[in-house]
RNA sequence: CGGGAUGUGGCGCAGCUUGGUAGCGCACCUCGCUUGGGACGAGGGGGUCGCACGUUCAAAUCGUGUCAUCCCGACCA
C-alpha cells in the first residue's frame, strides 16, 4: 500500500472527548472515528487489525475443534420470553419493532438463538460434545458508553457455545477453551491472567475471565492474586483475613446500651469508644430486586455488592436512599438515622452476616435508636431473625490467600474474553434436549465462551505504547513495516524504496510505502503514532548503499544494506504465528 | 438514575461578560521554496455558531425549552 491512497488521517492533537489511551491514540493515529455514543467506525487500519485479531481467533478455534456460523443480529422477542430474559435483561437490551409492530431486539449476546438452533438439529447424544461459534457485532445500551473501543455500545465479539451430555463433558470443553484462550492471547501479544470470576446474568456456576494486565487507569476490574497462581475478580475473590481484635471483653465487661453522641460513621464511633473498629459490627441497607436487605460485616471491612447479592438470590443491588432507610425504619416503629442502624427488632428482612461476624464477641451495634449503642453485645442478645451467613465481603489488597495463605496483591485489569459454564440455565426453560442412549430426553449441559475483538484490539493499543503512539505486537499490527524515502526527489532514494517495497510485496510482508511528498519530521511521526512495528528508512546514506532499521519496539536502530533489511523482514514476517 | 461540564468548518480552540458583517492554529486545494523528527511564503475553498421558541431594529452572544456529547458516581454477559 502506498501511503498516498492510504486512507487515514492522523491529527495533530488528541480529541477532545477521549480519555483512556487506547481511545486517544486510536482516534489520532486515524484508525477509529466516532459516530455517536459509543458506536465507532472501524477506518481500514482498524479493520486490519480487527481481522488480524478475528483470524487468530478463528484458528485456534477451529484448531481446538470448535465450527464458525454466523446467526442474526437482529432477534425476535419470543426466543427471549422462553428464557425468561425479555423481562431479566434490563434496558440494556435494545429493543424496537418491525412494520409490523412485532418487537424484536438487537443481540446483546447468543444463548436464546444458539439454544433454538440446537434444539432444531442437536437430537441425539451422538450428536455431542459439539461447541458452535460465531464473530459478530453486539449491542448493548450501556447506561454509560467510555473509554473508546473499550466499553462501546456496538463492538465486535467472539461467542462460542458448547453442548455436552454430561458435566464432565463441559468440564473438558471448559479446559480445552481456556487452553485456547490462552494460546489466542499470547498470539496477540498481550499478557492475561485468567481469573475465577463472578458468573453474573449470563447464569451459570463456574466463570473465568481472561484479564489483561496493564499499568494504565483503563483497567476497571480489581484482580487479586497471587504467586502460587490464585487469582479472582474482585466481584468473587476470597481471602483469609490478617489477625484482629473480634472479642470486647477487654473494653466491655457488660452489655449494655450507652449514649454515643454524634457518631455517624465508624471512624467516629471507634474514636468516641477508643476501640478498634474491629468491635463495631456494621449494619448495611441495600435494595437487592426492589426489596430491603441487611447486610452486616465487621466494621474495618466492606461489603463486596455483587457477592451480596448472589447471597440475596437476587438480580440486581444497590444501597438503599436514605428516604428508604427511613421509611423502612418507619415500618418497624423506629426512627433512627443512618449511622445508628442495627439487626435488632427488624423482623421479616432477609439479613446476610459477613463470615466475619461469626468470630465477633462483646462487640457494638447499632440498635435503631439515633444517639444510641449496645456495647458488649453478642449476636445471640439481639433475637435476630432470618439471618443468614455468607462470605459478602471486599478483600483487600494484604488479606491472604485462601489456597496458600501468602498476601495477595491487586492490580487493574480489562476483561477481554471470559468461560461461563451455563450448565441448563437455558436449556432447560427453553426445552432444548436431546436424546440418550435409552431413548430418554435431557436437556443440554451447556457453556459459553466469549472474547471481546474490538476490546482486545484496544487493550493491546493500551498494553503498548509510548508518548510516539501505538507499538503493535507485530501479530495485530495493520501492517508489518513502513518504507520510508526521506526524499522522494531523489531518484536513488526513490529507486531503492521503491524496489524494496516490490520486493517485501512479493515475498508477502505486509507493506507500506510513504511516498508522500513531505518531509521525513512529518513521515516519522506518523509512522510512530500509527506504530508500524517496523520502518526502513531511505535516506542519504543510500549514495553509501545502507539503509536504516528500526524497530519500534526497542527503538533499537541498526544500519543495514537495502537486500539484508528484506531478508530480515522476510524472516520475522515468516515466523508470526 | 444522581452530580459536574461542554456544544462555534474535519480536529483543537477564541469570541459570549458589555447584542451590531463569524475568527485563530492545524488539516484540505493551488503555486513557490524546502526535504532526517509535525518547515516557510503567497493565494484559496469550507461553518444558517446543536436545535426550537422568545426578547430586540438587530442574537454565536440575552431568556426559556429541548437534544446531543463528555467526565465522576451508581450500573454493567
Amino acid at each position: 500500500m502506498r501511503m498516498s491512497k492510504l486512507f487515514v488521517q492522523t491529527l495533530r492533537e488528541f480529541p477532545a472527548d477521549a480519555e483512556v489511551i487506547s481511545h486517544k491514540m486510536l482516534a489520532r493515529a486515524g484508525y477509529i472515528r466516532k459516530l455517536t455514543s459509543g458506536v465507532y467506525n472501524y477506518l481500514p487500519l482498524m479493520w486490519r487489525v480487527l481481522k488480524k485479531i478475528e483470524n487468530i481467533v478463528r484458528e485456534e478455534m477451529d484448531a481446538a475443534g470448535a465450527q464458525e456460523l454466523l446467526m442474526p443480529f437482529v432477534q425476535p422477542k419470543e426466543l427471549w420470553e422462553e428464557s425468561g430474559r425479555w423481562d431479566a435483561y434490563g434496558k440494556e437490551l435494545m429493543r424496537l419493532k418491525d412494520r409490523h409492530d412485532r418487537v424484536m431486539c438487537l443481540g446483546p449476546t447468543h444463548e436464546e438463538i444458539i439454544t433454538a438452533i440446537a434444539r432444531d438439529g442437536l437430537k441425539s447424544y451422538k450428536q455431542m460434545p459439539v461447541n458452535l461459534y460465531q464473530i459478530q457485532s453486539k449491542f448493548r445500551d450501556e447506561v454509560r458508553p467510555r473509554y473508546g473501543l473499550l466499553r462501546g455500545r456496538e463492538f465486535i465479539m467472539k461467542d462460542a457455545y458448547s453442548f455436552d451430555t454430561s458435566e464432565e463433558g463441559l468440564d473438558k470443553e471448559y479446559q480445552n477453551m481456556a487452553r485456547a484462550y490462552k494460546r489466542i492471547f499470547d498470539r496477540c501479544g498481550l499478557d492475561t491472567k485468567m481469573v475465577q470470576s463472578d458468573s453474573g446474568a449470563i447464569g451459570g456456576s463456574v466463570s473465568h475471565e481472561f484479564m489483561v494486565i496493564t499499568d494504565t487507569d483503563a483497567g476497571e476490574n480489581d484482580v487479586f492474586y497471587c504467586e502460587c497462581g490464585y487469582a479472582a475478580n474482585s466481584n468473587h475473590a476470597v481471602s483469609k483475613l490478617p489477625a484482629a481484635v473480634v472479642d470486647g471483653k477487654d473494653y466491655f465487661t457488660e452489655t449494655k446500651i450507652i449514649d454515643t453522641p454524634n457518631t455517624h460513621s465508624i471512624e467516629e464511633l471507634s474514636k468516641f469508644l477508643n476501640i478498634p473498629s474491629t468491635l463495631i459490627l456494621k449494619s448495611l441497607v441495600y435494595i437487592v430486586d426492589k426489596k430491603p436487605v441487611i447486610a452486616l460485616i465487621r466494621a474495618d471491612r466492606a461489603v463486596e455488592e455483587t457477592k451480596l447479592m448472589n447471597a440475596a438470590g437476587g438480580n440486581d443491588i444497590r444501597i438503599a436512599s436514605s428516604a428508604e432507610i427511613a421509611e423502612l425504619m418507619t415500618e418497624h416503629g423506629f426512627d433512627a438515622v443512618p449511622g445508628f442502624i442495627g439487626p435488632k427488632g427488624m423482623k421479616n428482612i432477609p439479613i446476610i452476616a459477613d463470615e466475619t461476624v461469626r468470630e465477633m464477641k462483646n462487640f457494638v451495634v447499632g440498635i435503631n435508636q439515633t444517639d444510641k449503642h449496645q456495647v458488649g453485645t453478642n449476636l445471640s442478645d439481639l433475637g435476630v431473625e432470618n439471618l443468614q451467613y455468607a462470605d459478602i465481603r471486599l478483600v483487600e489488597a494484604g488479606d491472604f490467600c485462601p489456597e496458600c495463605g501468602k498476601p495477595l496483591k491487586v492490580t487493574k485489569g480489562i476483561e477481554v474474553g471470559n468461560i461461563f459454564k451455563l450448565g441448563t440455565k437455558y436449556s432447560k426453560p427453553m426445552n432444548a434436549v436431546y436424546l440418550d442412549q435409552n431413548g430418554k430426553s435431557h436437556p443440554y449441559i451447556m457453556g459459553c465462551y466469549g472474547i471481546g475483538i474490538s476490546r482486545t484490539a484496544a487493550a493491546a493499543v493500551e498494553a503498548h505504547y509510548d508518548e510516539h503512539g501505538i507499538k503493535w505486537p507485530i501479530s495485530i499490527a495493520p501492517y508489518h513495516v513502513v518504507i520510508v524515502p526521506v526524499n522522494i526527489q531523489d531518484k536513488l532514494q526513490m529507486e531503492t524504496a521503491e524496489k524494496m517495497y516490490e520486493e517485501l510485496k512479493k515475498a508477502g510482508v505486509e507493506v507500506v510505502l510513504d511516498d508522500r511528498d513531505e518531509r521525513a519530521g512529518v513521515k516519522f511521526k506518523d509512522a510512530d503514532l500509527i506504530g508500524f512495528p517496523y520502518r526502513v528508512t531511505v535516506g542519504k546514506t543510500i549514495t553509501e548503499g545502507f539503509v536504516e532499521y528500526k524497530t519500534r519496539e526497542t527503538g533499537e536502530v541498526e544500519t543495514v544494506k537495502p537486500e539484508v533489511a528484506v531478508e530480515h523482514l522476510i524472516e520475522i514476517v515468516k515466523k508470526i504465528k
